[in-house]
RNA sequence: GGGCGCGUAGCUCAGCUGGAUAGAGCAUUAGCCUUCUAAGCUAAGGGUCGCAGGUUCGAGUCCUGCCGCGCCUACCA
C-alpha cells in the first residue's frame, strides 16, 4: 500500500515540475530521519536549486503552494533547508488498508528462470551450498510474489571429476563393485552422502600422496563420457543417489524444484555440438595455432574482458585433445535456457512432493509422458559464487559473441560470497589449524578436504535445540507436536541467519550466531507472527467473535484511532512491505527483505507490549486494536512466506 | 602484475538512486513476568565510518592515491 501512495505523489511532483519549471526530473522520495516529520520526504528542491539558481527553501514553498490537492495527502510543509515533507491522509490510508488495496501482484512478461543449488552429486551438502539454495529459493519466491513467472533449474553435473573422484575410490581405493555400492546406498545404516563426502575426502588425498593415481581418474572419465562399463554404471548410482539425497536434504528447508537438467544429456543429445558450430560460425573462438595454447579452441581475452586490459589470455574452450571444458558446456546450457541453441532435452518425471508438484530430470530419449515446457526464458539469473564470475563472464561473452546481446543483458550472474567457517567454529568441530589458518578471520570450506559443516548435521543440531525449548515451554504437549514446531523453528533460524547477510558479505559461520534464536532471528519474526495469532484465537476462547471490520470501522472511525501516534506509526510500517518488496528485488536482496520483515516484528512486539488489545475498554479501540492484530497477522504471514518461514502452530 | 570485493560500536553486520542527529543484533549494565506465555519489552554506556586528498549547498555513500584483508586470474569445476 505504502509503495502506491508512494508513486503516486512521485507522479505528481513529476508533473508538476514538468509543468511549472519546464523540468523533466526523477523525484527522488525519502524516508525522513525523524517520524515527526510525516511519512515521505522530497529533497527535489535541492536538485532544482541549482539549475534554476533559486534557494531551495523558496522553491519547495512554490511547490507545496502549487501542488493544491494530492489525493491521499493531508498536509505538506516545507522543512529544513528545503525539504518538503508530506503526510498522508491517515483517515483514508486507514481504510485503504482495510479494504484490502495495494496487495495484488501485477502479472509480469516472460518467463524467468532461476538456477540454483548446482551441487556436485559426490557428497553431502554443507552450510555453502545451503547460502547458495536458500538465495536462489527466497529470490524466486520473491519473484513470485510480484507476479513474476518462474521457472526453478537445479543443474546436475553428474559426469564430472568431483563424481569420477568418488567412483575412483570406491571402484580401485575400496574394490567395491556396482551391486556393492547399490547396496550401500539402501544401507540404513550410514547415510550414502555421508559416506561419499568421507570417501571423496580420502581419494583427494591419496592423489596427493600418489600422484601417478590420477590416471584412475582419467580413465574413470573416459568411461562416463562413453556411458559404458562398470565405472560410468557406478557414476550413474553415486549421482542419482546423491541427487536424491540433496532434494532431501533441501526439501528440509522448504526448497523445491521444477527441472533437473543434467551434463550426462547435454552430452549425449550432443548440445556442445550444436554450440561448438554456432561459436565456430560466428567466429566467435578460434583454433590457436601457436603459444601455450596450441591445438586449442579459445575465446579471446578481448570478449570478456575490457579492452587493453594488460591481461592478454584467452580463454581454452576445447582442450588439445578434443574434449570440451566446463565453460563450453556452460554455454551451450546458457544458450538452450534461452531457447537459442534449436535442441531440447528429454524430460521425465523424477519425484512429487507431497504437496502435489513434480521435479523433473532431463533424459536422453523420448518419454511417452509430455513435459511442461520448459527453457525459452526471458531472462535468466545464474545463483553462483562469486569465485566463479570470471566463468560467468566468459558464457556471457560467448552469447554476445554468438550475437546474441539481449540475451547476453539478460544473463544475471547473481553471485554471492563464500560460507567460510570460524576459527572459533573450527575448535568446535575439533578441526587443528595451520598458525597461519588460525590467524585468518576465517577458513574457506573445502570439499577435498572434508572441511565443512554439513546441512544436514547442522539442521539436526538445531532442532535439537529448538526441541529442547519446545518442550520445556510445552511440556503438556505430545512430543510429535513438539517435534513439529521444534523443526519449523530450526528451519526459520537456519534459513534467517543465511538470509540476514548482504550477497558480497563473506559468512564467517559460528554455531552460537547461527542457534541464537533471540534477536534478530527468524524466531523472533515466528513469534511476532504466533502472538498476532494467539490474541485472535484468545479472543474466541473468551467467547467472543471477530468484529465485520469493513462494517465497524468506518473511516471516520478509522481516523480517529489514528491519531494516536504510536498507533499510526506502527501501522504505517507494517503497511510497507510492498515497498519492501519492490526494492528488495530491483536491489536482487533477499537480505532487504529478511532485514523489513525483522523490523515489521520489532514494531508488532512493540505493539504487543504497548497495546491489551483484548481489556481494551472502549469498543471502537479495541475493534480498531483487533484490526490492526490482524493485519500484523497478515503482513507477519507473508513476509516469512516470502522468506520461506512457516509460522508454527505455537511458540 | 591485472580483475572483483571488503574495511562502520568490544563482536557480527545494515546503511536503497549522495540528504536532516550514522543504525540493528549480540555482549555488558540497570529495570519489567498473579497480565493477550519474557524466544519479549524499556533504558544506559559504547563511533576519527581504514588513512589522505578531491568533487558540492551537503560525502559512510561519488572520484583519485595510499594502507590492510579476501577471492579470482587452469587444457579443475
Amino acid at each position: 500500500m505504502f509503495h502506491i501512495q508512494e508513486k503516486q505523489i512521485q507522479a505528481a511532483f513529476r508533473d508538476l515540475v514538468r509543468i511549472r519549471y519546464g523540468v523533466e526530473a526523477e523525484i527522488a522520495i525519502e524516508q525522513p530521519k525523524q517520524s515527526s516529520f510525516g511519512e515521505l520526504a522530497l529533497p527535489v528542491a535541492f536538485q532544482l536549486a541549482k539549475e534554476l539558481k533559486q534557494p531551495p527553501r523558496k522553491i519547495a514553498a512554490e511547490l507545496v503552494e502549487a501542488a493544491g490537492d494530492i489525493p491521499g495527502v493531508a498536509a505538506m510543509e516545507v522543512a529544513g533547508n528545503g525539504y518538503i515533507n508530506v503526510r498522508f491522509d491517515r483517515g483514508a490510508y486507514g481504510a485503504a488498508l482495510l479494504a484490502g488495496e495495494g496487495d495484488h501482484a501485477a502479472p509480469g512478461s516472460g518467463k524467468t528462470i532461476v538456477e540454483h543449488t548446482n551441487i556436485n552429486p559426490n557428497k553431502a551438502a554443507h552450510i555453502g551450498h545451503l547460502r547458495n539454495a536458500v538465495l536462489g529459493d527466497t529470490f524466486v519466491r520473491m519473484l513470485r510474489a510480484l507476479g513474476h513467472t518462474v521457472e526453478v533449474q537445479n543443474y546436475i553435473d553428474n559426469t564430472g571429476v568431483q563424481v569420477a573422484d568418488v567412483v575412483v575410490g570406491f571402484h580401485f581405493l575400496e574394490k567395491k563393485t556396482p551391486a556393492k555400492v547399490a547396496l550401500l546406498i539402501s544401507s540404513p545404516e550410514q547415510p550414502f552422502d555421508y559416506l561419499c563426502w568421507d570417501l571423496y575426502a580420502r581419494t583427494s588425498q591419496y592423489y596427493k600422496d600418489n600422484p601417478e593415481a590420477l590416471a584412475w581418474r582419467a580413465e574413470t572419465l573416459h568411461s562416463i563420457e562413453a556411458g559404458e562399463g562398470a565405472l560410468a554404471e557406478m557414476a550413474h548410482l553415486v549421482a542419482d543417489a546423491i541427487v536424491n539425497a540433496h532434494l532431501a536434504t533441501m526439501l528440509r528447508l522448504n526448497i523445491q524444484y521444477d527441472v533437473l537438467p543434467r551434463e550426462s544429456e547435454i552430452l549425449h543429445l550432443q548440445f556442445w555440438a550444436s554450440a561448438f558450430e554456432l561459436l565456430k560460425e560466428r567466429k566467435a573462438i578460434y583454433f590457436e595455432q601457436e603459444g601455450k595454447n596450441k591445438g586449442c579452441w579459445v575465446m579471446p581475452s578481448s570478449a570478456f574482458r575490457g579492452e587493453g586490459d594488460a591481461n592478454e589470455d584467452s580463454k581454452v574452450i576445447v582442450r588439445s585433445n578434443g574434449t570440451v571444458t566446463y565453460v563450453g558446456k556452460d554455454i551451450a546450457y546458457q544458450l538452450w535456457k534461452f531457447g537459442l541453441l534449436g535442441k531440447d532435452f528429454h524430460y521425465k518425471p523424477l519425484t512429487r512432493y507431497t504437496d502435489g508438484h513434480e521435479v523433473w530430470v532431463s533424459t536422453s530419449v523420448a518419454q511417452p509422458r509430455p513435459a511442461p515446457a520448459f527453457g525459452q526464458a526471458r531472462k535468466v539469473f545464474n545463483v553462483i559464487d562469486t569465485r566463479q564470475s570470471y566463468l560467468q563472464d566468459v558464457v556471457v561473452a560467448g552469447l554476445r559473441a554468438l550475437g546474441f546481446e539481449e540475451q547476453a543483458r539478460q544473463s544475471i550472474h547473481f553471485s554471492y560470497e563464500m560460507v567460510a567457517l570460524s576459527p572459533r567454529c573450527c575448535a568446535d568441530l575439533g578441526i587443528a589449524l595451520s598458525e597461519e589458518d588460525a590467524r585468518r578471520p576465517y577458513v574457506e570450506v573445502s570439499g577435498r578436504k572434508g572441511l565443512g559443516v554439513k546441512a544436514d548435521d547442522l539442521m539436526n543440531k538445531l532442532i535439537e535445540s529448538a526441541l529442547s525449548e519446545v518442550a520445556s515451554r510445552h511440556p503438556e504437549d505430545n512430543q510429535a507436536a513438539q517435534l513439529a514446531v521444534a523443526v519449523e523453528i530450526a528451519m526459520g533460524a537456519l534459513r534467517y541467519f543465511l538470509l540476514k547477510f548482504t550477497r558480497n558479505t563473506v559468512i564467517a559461520f559460528d554455531f552460537q550466531e547461527a542457534l541464537s534464536f533471540e534477536g534478530e532471528t527468524g524466531p523472533y519474526v515466528q513469534y511476532a507472527a504466533v502472538r498476532a495469532g494467539r490474541i485472535l484465537n484468545k479472543l474466541e476462547d473468551r467467547g467472543e467473535n471477530l468484529p465485520d471490520f469493513a462494517a465497524e470501522l468506518t473511516r471516520e472511525a478509522m481516523a480517529r484511532q489514528l491519531e494516536n501516534e504510536d498507533c499510526w506509526q506502527v501501522l504505517l510500517a507494517a503497511s510497507k512491505a510492498g515497498a519492501a518488496l519492490e526494492r528488495a528485488v530491483a536491489a536482487g536482496e533477499p537480505a532487504h527483505m529478511a532485514r523489513y520483515a525483522f523490523q515489521l516484528a520489532q514494531e508488532f512486539s512493540n505493539f504487543y507490549q504497548r497495546f491489551k488489545v483484548l481489556d481494551e475498554p472502549v469498543p471502537e479501540r479495541k475493534v480498531f486494536l483487533l484490526w490492526m492484530t490482524e493485519f500484523f497477522r497478515l503482513q507477519l504471514r507473508r513476509t516469512l512466506a516470502i522468506l520461506g518461514i512457516a509460522v508454527p502452530a505455537y511458540m
